[in-house]
DNA sequence: GTCTATATTGCGATAGAC
DNA sequence: GTCTATCGCAATATAGAC
């Protein structure tokens, strides 16, 4: 079965948009390799914003969910739910292979139109590891001494920087291809290894 | 002294492109915020391209030379030689505080213009902690099971990561500010506590 | 819901006066 | 080296037939 326009048309736009981002890409390019006329995109979608906004909204909106599944996971340890958080991103991730581009493109050129999408997004991120770092520390699992917002970032970055820099770091070493949860795994390890207190002078 | 025309463009231009990407400004917008009138772009630079190029450039010829000066320093152990490369980083980005974000663009939007630019600085970094990597774990300073391509994205993820999102997660935390240097010492410091050889079992 | 045709705007580049 | 004026084109959006 044919699929409708709209679906067409979003999923042609997820991959142009992520590519060269909102300006980058007119209605007539997108039109064609969704093998549709371009009038059609303001008839379903108002205009070259409001599918971007319908492209970014499908990547982004999903995730919230997703995230919260591992929030409330209170009888895991923090560095259980760190572990969890890591295997979850890489499914995201492969579920949704274009989200760490768009997520770039909206890190780069932030558009109004996007903004609340990907703040949420964003601040949920945030607050799940810092939240979980703190009860950590708490704990005595973690060291002491550790800047919270800091830490946050550096995990945020140890797992996301290597969704974003993929597709340019296999043209050095084309050994990458899928080993996604290699990476994560061994990334969290670092990660969770550097900053616990084992071996802490306390 | 009033600046040349060349120096007012190339750096209003590298504001501009690093907010809204190459495709997201144009000409007319560039003249006006350079205060300079816009045929002159293609005078001085053979057209808009020509000043992407030129901003790019600008950008990141000089960060070769910088790192440089780390990678032969053979009397640094690879522990210390990171820890300078860390330093180096955060000194890089407090000197061009556009870096990031122009990094960052091309990453999201490789333009052909600037291809090759972009890749040799990557595959400078790249190589720079890789071989730093593979020593310290040939010196049994590191885990012998690394995954040297793996690690080497962790440390260019908590390394850039902060930087590229630096003004995103202000909105969250307003207390960010500029604590570059703070965050570098610890993120450096996670990730080496945990690629160290230390505790473990052989 | 989809098409053609077109209105309108803004783009990048350049010719030519100064 | 800088300016004005303008050319040619591609952009988005829409009116109206089907």
């Amino acid at each position: 079965m044919e699929k409708d326009t709209e679906t067409k048309l979003i999923e042609t736009a997820m991959v142009l948009f992520a590519q060269k981002g909102f300006a980058g890409v007119s209605i007539r390019e997108l039109a064609q390799a969704a093998n549709v006329n371009s009038a059609l995109i303001s008839y379903h979608f108002g205009g070259k914003e409001g599918l971007y906004r319908a492209v970014m909204e499908e990547q982004f909106s999903p995730i919230g969910q997703l995230l919260k599944k591992y929030e409330n996971m209170v009888q895991l340890s923090p560095r259980e739910r760190l572990e969890q958080y890591a295997k979850t991103i890489v499914m995201i991730h492969q579920q949704r292979p274009f989200l760490a581009q768009c997520f770039h493109i909206e890190l780069a050129n932030p558009s109004e139109c996007c903004e609340s999408v990907i703040k949420k997004y964003i601040s949920q991120m945030f607050q799940f590891i810092h939240d979980t770092l703190a009860e950590g520390v708490a704990r005595g699992d973690f060291k002491l001494n550790l800047k919270l917002e800091y830490a946050t970032i550096s995990l945020a970055g140890i797992m996301n920087f290597f969704f974003i820099t993929k597709s340019i770091f296999q043209q050095f070493q084309p050994c990458f291809e899928q080993f996604d949860e290699e990476y994560a795994t061994q990334a969290i390890d670092i990660f969770l290894n550097g900053i616990s207190r084992r071996g802490e002078h306390e």
